[in-house]
RNA sequence: GGGCGUGUAACUCAACGGCUAGAGUGCCUCCCUUACAAGGAGGAAGUUGGGGGUUCGAAUCCCUCCACGCCCACCA
């Protein structure tokens, strides 16, 4: 017989089957072996982040489901990879190479920059793709992909090229996040924002013309007002209405700048009722102007963030520093009214910390809303002038234009339900995001990304013939095929002045040819020469090679490089190849279920819609699951800062892979947050204290492990709790956060792996054979019955994506049902071989139904039962596969489900804990007792043919049933109504307290006993209710008639009357 | 302001119109019984946030109030 330690040693496992399933090839997807296909792409973690929580509980589930899938015998395939994550991984490695080496990127230059982050790259990227693996992740690890990698990024090139050529990209000057701090945009959800101590001042312009006349505005940032182009006010405001068309003058600038009036910007009711336009500065300012453009827009910020040269005098200086002159020069003027205090809240970049800058810039833009592209031709090279356009229709409602546009295409795949989402209220947040339509910015002024393919020249033509010359007679536009249906590059000219795009250059040659006649023909000696014409080109080319030997030198590439969303919204088909007819393509597209977090829902999910439709005409994924976040015990999000976040490598480290996935997968319920109560482990002695808010965040620099327990428990050391700490210090070991939550899976794991010990010493001479129900005793049919429901349970559960089911499901089975009632029955019959094979056959299922959760814990006990019972199987008799890993889900169970077995052991366990507590309550010592039990016909032949379950009762007591038993004439015995149990209890217990007991019960189930009454006398009850519910009354009626009876007789004992 | 969600035992969560609202942890009592003390047996502990309503029947559905969380928009 084989012999395990007595302890489940995870570590031991999880080396040695992590090394077995590498070199079997399990994970490893083929596709041209058979099988339904299932395959999920790995949400990329970024590859500088570690691995934290959030990361365990998403991974932990994709595997989850695809260790199930495997099982089911589908052709399972996890994509895994890393994603390059732009900002956060050029600034992380900036910031490394300032504090060691003293110099910027500008310093080191384009390449040397690059060059060093990819180092950084593939040291991070193998740390974090070691920890999935150590975690258990089944992913398929020769396809790991990298989204800056080669297959990637001729994906990306590929979708850049195909949006360019049809319209959907354009460059246009927008409003843009500026971090001036990093010299880039940054998307709105890579900001924060936070309330800051800030100002309110009121000023005031004179108006222009009219001496002594002022008007008031208030503003939050007056240095801005350098970039004034207008004051606004509401057009029906009283106060205002005499003013509206005047002028105002600018005093600093000395710019004179018109009062207008705008009902959407100003609010009669806010501050003065008047407030200053910014276009250049301001969101709201900036859509002022698109409504009112005769005001114009000027832009007073460099890219660092200083001032300009459109700030006059205040050029150069920095945005605090001109914010001070500003208010400093007006108070000087006398324009100056006062400053109130005020909290703001101020927009900072997430990855810099600093405020963010609007700030006016030229950009790549990708067009969502609806509209008629022409490919080749008509692309939107302009500043959308549809911007109004755009508001009106907004709303994923909003009527249909002919052609939808990648917004629209993504809704329509959620509401037709080729996407569906898990939970499904998921999909608002989808929708109504993408319902805006807003057109989405992809350039970032970064280093590291993908490079936008675009070479741009600007062509500025002194007279007219020039254009011709240059368009036409060099041969430049034909020779880039403009219009053509070159598949290598696309061209578009864009007129530099009104950015409108140019497709016909005849027509635009006799534009500026009649624009220049015009002036011949006034044909007066100081005739203007007509204005240079400039033109900008913009060749996207989908190769490197092709660009560097046909673009002429005098174009140059685009120092921009694409948002990282751009790549990671093709993850689902460009890992598998696109746009390459691959078989992997083919065999695993559209991909099966989507696995992530709420926040990425509208920066990932919409966009991986959105592009898939786009590249490949169907969805990237049928589900999308949405899970959790996990929060810590004050239902407060975790990070670094707070120190309140728990490390899963920390986890399997105290605790084990499978207790760690065993706990987080519990944690997966359809609620929006999940919380993990976190600890601080004592680095001396490792107990667990509580994590208490006063530890968070620094605030608490030593903690005392406590010394009030007993020796040996505690040490009674200080220590620094889990923080944001910079330095080690010598004297105060940190601590690592923990949960003890994980003790129920590491638990869990013991228990099955000692149910397996004890199940393998008790296998003497086993064999195998097909099990027939019909012809076993109850508990064996009991057993067989409540593992076919778990089972089928746990896989509606994975069907429906209720992870926290599963593990309930196989937790309650095994440890509640299996051992402590079957192997203990179990005890009475070691040598009988129908045991023995239901022992065997259930152990098998529990581990089968464990596996996806706990891979390492399943793996280690099939191997053992391999080897003891090679042969096993409840239905047919057959040779277990060679790893847990492989093993077929039960799935057909059915046969063995039997409702009025498990109603007969209901009874059976009632009783027995009946019995328990009894003695559990009175009888403290060992003396044997003897105990006769009175049970109706049915429990009685039920107790008859369980007859072992005299030993649950303690071993203590004789167990006598049948029908005619009498109960004893004995003084102080009492009678346990809901098993009928006459227990002789003479100077064992105490009357007045028992009698106290008693009485409460009496007052709870006479008050049961009178609803039930009323219940059954209430006509619409009886014949409202199903009937099962009704008859079910009846009974419990029955019940508590008789139960009342003798409580009352047992309380007239005590009272000894 | 708009949307979504949460509130059940001391803590973390189940229960999704129908048996006396259940687990795990913690707490109390007993037990190292040869699978397991990371264990076994039992116990105490709940006005299901408050108030209305619908229903034979509500933790569950509706209304309302309170508290909390997340997302989006706005805040000169």
């Amino acid at each position: 017989m084989l012999e395990l330690p007595k302890a489940y040693d995870a570590k031991i496992a999880q080396s040695k089957w992590l090394k077995f399933w590498n070199e079997k090839g399990y994970f490893h997807a083929d596709p041209a072996k058979p099988g339904e296909p299932y395959a999920i792409v790995i949400p990329p973690p970024n590859v500088t982040g570690a691995l934290h929580m959030g990361h365990a509980l998403n991974n932990t589930l994709q595997d989850v489901l695809i260790r199930w899938r495997r099982m089911q015998g589908y052709n399972a395939l996890w994509m895994p990879g890393t994603d390059h994550a732009g900002i956060a991984t050029q600034a992380v490695v900036e910031r490394l190479i300032f504090n060691t080496e003293k110099k910027t990127r500008r310093d080191l230059g384009r390449d040397a920059l690059v060059e060093k982050i990819w180092q950084w790259k593939d040291k991070y990227e193998k740390r974090i793709l070691g920890q999935l693996q150590e975690m258990g992740a089944s992913c398929d690890w020769q396809r790991t992909r990298f989204t800056l990698d080669d297959t990637c990024a001729k994906a990306v090139r590929e979708t850049f090229f195909r949006m360019f050529r049809d319209g959907y990209i354009y460059r246009g000057k927008r409003l843009v996040n500026w971090d001036a701090q990093l010299q880039t945009s940054v998307a709105d959800d890579e900001t924060y924002t936070e309330d800051t101590k800030g100002g309110f001042w009121t000023f005031k312009y004179p108006v222009v013309g009219q001496p002594e006349t002022f008007i008031r505005f208030s503003t939050t940032r007056p240095e801005t007002m350098l970039g004034d182009t207008a004051l606004c006010v509401h057009p029906s405001d009283e106060r205002y209405k005499h003013l509206i068309g005047q002028k105002v003058l600018q005093p600093l600038v000395n710019r004179e700048i018109p009062i207008i009036a705008d009902g959407l910007l100003a609010d009669p009711e806010l501050g003065t009722g008047c407030v200053k336009v910014t276009p250049a500065h301001d969101p709201n300012d900036y859509a002022c102007w698109q409504r009112n453009p005769q005001i114009g827009i000027l832009n007073i910020l460099n890219p660092d963030g200083t001032i300009n040269v459109n700030g006059g005098p205040y050029a150069g200086l920095a945005r605090d520093k001109a914010r001070e002159a500003v208010v400093k020069a007006m108070d000087e003027l006398g324009l100056f009214e006062g400053k109130e205090d005020r909290v703001i809240p101020l927009k900072y970049s997430d990855r810099s910390k600093t405020p963010i800058e609007p700030y006016l810039s030229d950009q790549w833009f990708v067009k969502m809303s609806d509209f008629e592209p022409t490919p080749h031709r008509a692309g939107d090279v302009s500043p959308p002038s549809d911007a109004d356009a755009n508001r009106v229709t907004r709303g994923a409602d909003a009527p249909r234009s002919e052609k939808p546009g990648l917004a629209q295409m993504a809704i329509d795949a959620v509401k037709d339900g080729r996407v569906q989402f898990f939970p499904k209220r998921y999909e608002n947040s989808y929708l109504d995001w993408l319902g805006e339509k807003r057109d989405w910015c992809v350039s970032r002024q970064l280093w590291w990304g993908h490079r936008i393919p675009v070479w741009h020249a600007r062509i500025t033509c002194t007279t007219p013939h020039q254009v011709v010359a240059s368009f036409f007679q060099d041969g430049l536009i034909e020779d880039l095929s403009l219009g053509s249906d070159n598949d290598v590059a696309v061209c578009k000219v864009v007129r530099s002045s009104d950015g409108e795009l140019i497709t016909d250059f005849v027509a635009e040659a006799k534009r500026v040819d009649d624009i220049v006649r015009k002036n011949e023909d006034q044909d007066t000696a100081d005739v203007p020469l007509p204005e240079p014409v400039s033109y900008d080109i913009y060749i996207c080319s989908l190769s490197d090679e092709w660009a560097k030997s046909h673009i002429p030198p005098v174009f140059t590439q685009d120092e921009d490089v694409l948002d990282t969303w751009f790549s990671s919204a093709l993850w689902p088909h460009s890992t598998l190849g696109w746009p390459e007819e691959t078989p992997e393509l083919k065999r695993y597209y559209p991909t099966s279920t989507l696995v992530t977090s709420r926040d990425i829902i509208t920066l990932w999910v919409a966009r991986m819609v959105m592009t898939g439709l786009y590249n490949t005409g169907e969805v990237p994924f049928k589900h999308v699951v949405i899970h959790p976040k996990i929060m810590d015990g004050f239902g407060e999000g975790m990070s670094k800062s707070k120190g309140n976040g728990v490390d899963p490598l920390d986890i399997i480290e105290l605790y084990g892979a499978d207790a760690m996935r065993f706990g987080v997968v519990s944690l997966a319920t359809e609620t929006q947050d999940s919380r993990l109560p976190v600890s601080n482990v004592c680095p001396h002695c490792g107990t667990l204290i509580p994590q208490k808010k006063e530890h968070q965040s620094g605030r608490t620099r030593q903690i005392v492990c406590p010394g009030d327990k007993p020796a040996g428990v505690t040490c009674g050391k200080p220590f620094r709790p889990s923080g944001p700490w910079l330095d080690e210090d010598p004297e105060l070991p940190t601590a690592k956060g923990a949960s003890d939550r994980f003790e129920m899976g590491r638990n869990f794991a013991n228990k099955l792996w000692n149910a397996t010990r004890f199940i393998l010493m008790n296998l003497e001479g086993y064999t195998n054979a097909p099990l027939d129900p019909k012809a076993l005793p109850t508990e064996d049919r009991w057993i067989l019955s409540r593992l076919a429901t778990t089972a089928k349970a746990v896989t509606d559960a994975l069907n429906a994506y209720r992870f926290s089911e599963v593990t309930r499901l196989v937790y309650d089975f095994a440890w509640n049902e299996f051992c402590d009632w079957y192997i203990e029955m179990s005890k009475g019959r070691r040598t009988d071989p129908a045991c023995q094979r239901v022992l065997v056959g259930v152990l098998d299922g529990i581990v089968r139904l464990i596996g996806p959760v706990m891979p390492f814990l399943a793996e280690s006990l099939w191997q053992a039962l391999n080897e003891v019972a090679p042969t096993r199987g409840l239905l047919e008799s057959k040779p277990a596969e060679e790893s847990a890993c492989i093993a077929a889900w039960p799935n057909d169970l059915g046969v063995f489900i039997d409702d009025t077995t498990e109603g007969s052991i209901a009874r059976m366990q009632d009783l027995v804990r009946g019995v328990r507590e009894i003695r559990n309550r009175y009888i403290l010592d060992k003396t044997p007792l003897d105990l006769s039990v009175k049970c109706n016909d049915v429990v009685a032949m039920e107790l008859n043919a369980l007859a072992p379950f005299v030993k649950l009762l303690g071993g203590i007591a004789t167990f006598a049933c049948g029908p005619a038993v009498k109960k004893p004439k004995q003084s102080g015995s009492i009678v346990r109504p809901d098993f009928e149990a006459y227990v002789p209890l003479a100077g064992l217990i105490d009357n007045a307290t028992e009698s106290k007991k008693i009485e409460k019960e009496i007052t709870q189930k006479q008050k049961l006993l009178d609803v039930t009454v009323a219940k059954l006398g209430n006509e619409n009850f009886v014949k409202g209710a199903p009937p099962e519910v009704v008859e079910q009354q009846r009974n419990s009626l029955v019940e508590l008639e008789t139960q009342l009876k003798t409580l009352r007789a047992n309380l007239a004992e005590l009272q000894g009357t």
